[in-house]
RNA sequence: CGGGGCGUAGCUCAGCCUGGUAGAGCGCUUGCUUUGGGAGCAAGAAGUCGUCAGUUCGAAUCUGGCCGCCCCGACCA
């Protein structure tokens, strides 16, 4: 029987629900007995992996090194930059003990009763600047030690109110990326720099459309003196931040003390960066580029960006046409896209081709092929996009398909990003009233990007958040934004209008 | 931490009001028929009904405590 899609709710009809329908479907993650915390399946973390290989050569071609630091970090360490504590103080799991003790219980179970109790608890870091600014304390002496330039490949703990598969687990995987400058210009330089290599790699690898920018102070990471975010659109018209770079300024070498003997002999304090991009991102690839039928994978970081399908009607063709299958998929594998060989599986497992196909589509495999006793005589085989509808499939030529499947990926690839871009676009608009702004976001409204001019103050943008549940997600850095105008609460001038969204 | 809801098979849930000893769909196993677009039929495996106590001849069902989870708010990548 064939069903109207394969996700239910459709995306129009329940957002969220749909969502984790397609997590599901998808077999890419569950929740976990541990409250809060997650099960990532081989299908959601082959694409963590390939995120991270990808964003990885980025790290270091811009002169990054990876290291490692405890996950544990001493309370007294969280102590040390006020702001920063205050900002994670409510989300921190604390260990307080070092081991268990076996407790023999009359119906003859064992309890175990933590006991060693610690002289200092330790906190399962929410980040980790201030252990890593700890080590650079020691590691910085003289200004030619200077930048040093680290990423950390992590899980980090946030003890969460309401947790969301991908989009906000109380354990989640990320990379933080930590430097030391000699200087503010250097260290400002830095910032911006892996802001532009966040905004690059979701634009090409991800094909999410960002809109670059600015935090206000009132969103600011705690502790920092800027911060730079990647903003994107998902189809419900809620922003999401998909990646932040943070200038530090001189307040967390001023905590952790990373100081070091300058070229003019004296002593100063080191400027510091941070900069993260977590396992969110697949939270927001599937919510911006998935329908209803379930996850569409970009190309560039598809666990599979092509699965072959053998269609084996007969059991005496059977091995002929796996065998031929499994030759498409060598001669494949000795491709390369994105600067890497094609990742190709053959699924031949002994289930009914319908349910196979479907499982396929709602995982999002980029290109489908499908290969029968047919195809083999007539040297063709069935090719499957899943960025067009389930339906859509085309026979071609075997040579013609094996000469123009890079290109063809790269086509799935532009299209998604086309598909997002003309998304967003088209729920982005400027507007010029209070009136408007209200109706704009509205229950009933359309919502979406409120381009705004915007000269009010923390607290005026404090009771919009307050009232309406809209912030201001950045204020771009694009002169796109920049126009003369007048601020649509307070009627002040301002130079350049900033973006308002709902958000994740 | 406030407000609401729920714990019954691997999953989603019915049964509870009106107590009588365990059900459905999906999934799983086997067989037959199907197979170029989510198959059909048949047979089968699978649950100390969250937990502890109380009421009762008898509790998934009624009462109370405890534990856990989900949703809505405040917090947040």
């Amino acid at each position: 029987m064939s069903q109207a899609s394969a996700i239910s709710p459709t995306r129009e009809k329940d957002f969220p629900e749909w969502y984790q329908q397609v997590v599901r479907a998808a077999d890419m993650a569950e929740n976990s007995e541990v409250r809060g915390c997650m099960v990532i399946k081989p299908w959601g973390y082959g694409l963590w992996e390939n995120i991270q290989k990808q964003l990885d050569v980025k790290f270091k071609e811009t002169g990054h090194v990876n290291a490692y630091f405890p996950l544990l970090i001493p309370l007294s360490y969280l102590e040390k930059e006020a702001q920063h504590a205050e900002g994670f103080a409510t989300e921190c799991a604390v260990v307080t003990h070092h081991r268990l003790e076996a407790q023999k219980q009359p119906d003859g179970t064992t309890k175990m009763i933590p006991s060693g109790k610690l002289e200092e608890p330790y906190v399962i870091r929410p980040t980790s600047e201030t252990i890593i600014g700890a080590a650079f304390a020691r590691w910085v002496q003289s200004y030619r030690d200077l930048p040093l330039l680290i990423n950390q490949w992590a899980n980090v703990m946030r003890w969460e109110m309401r947790p969301r598969l991908f989009l906000r687990t109380a354990e989640f995987l990320w990379q933080e990326g930590h430097t030391a400058h000699e200087t503010e210009e250097e260290a400002v330089e830095e910032t911006k720099l892996m802001h532009r290599v966040y905004t690059d790699f979701l634009c090409n690898h991800l094909a999410i459309p960002v809109i670059p920018g600015v935090k206000t102070e009132n969103e600011r990471f705690p502790g920092a003196v800027d911060t730079y975010t990647v903003e994107a659109m998902v189809q419900d018209k809620k922003a999401i931040q998909a990646g932040t770079s943070h200038y530090l300024g001189q307040n967390f070498a001023k905590a952790a003390n990373i100081q070091f003997l300058g070229r003019d002999n004296t002593r100063q304090f080191a400027h510091t960066t941070s900069w993260g991009m977590s396992t969110r991102l697949i939270g927001t690839l599937i919510m911006a580029h998935g329908d209803d039928d379930g996850v569409i994978m970009p190309p560039r970081v598809a666990p599979s960006q092509i699965v072959i399908l053998p269609i084996t009607p007969k059991p005496d063709t059977r091995q002929e046409v796996v065998d031929a299958c499994e030759a498409l998929a060598k001669t494949l594998r000795a491709q390369s896209f994105g600067g890497e060989p094609l990742r190709v599986h053959v699924d031949k497992r002994d289930l009914q081709g319908g349910a196979k196909n479907w499982e396929w589509i709602k995982k999002g495999v980029p290109l489908r092929i499908e290969m029968g006793p047919r195809d083999i005589t007539s040297r063709s085989v069935a090719v499957c996009r899943r960025d067009l509808g389930p339906k859509a499939k085309e026979f071609v030529p075997k040579e013609d398909f094996l000469q123009n499947v890079t290109e063809l990926l790269q086509e799935i690839q532009d299209s998604l990003l086309k598909r997002a871009t003309e998304m967003r676009d088209a729920n982005m608009k400027k507007l010029e009233t209070l009136e408007e702004f209200q109706a704009f976001f509205a229950e009933e409204g359309p919502g979406g990007f409120a381009l705004m001019h915007w000269a009010g103050s923390n607290e005026e943008e404090d009771k919009i958040a307050k009232d309406m549940k809209v912030t201001i997600r950045c204020v771009p850095l694009s002169d796109e934004f920049a126009e003369e105008g007048k601020c649509f609460l307070t009627g002040k001038p301002s130079q350049k209008r900033v973006v308002f969204a709902k958000s994740y």
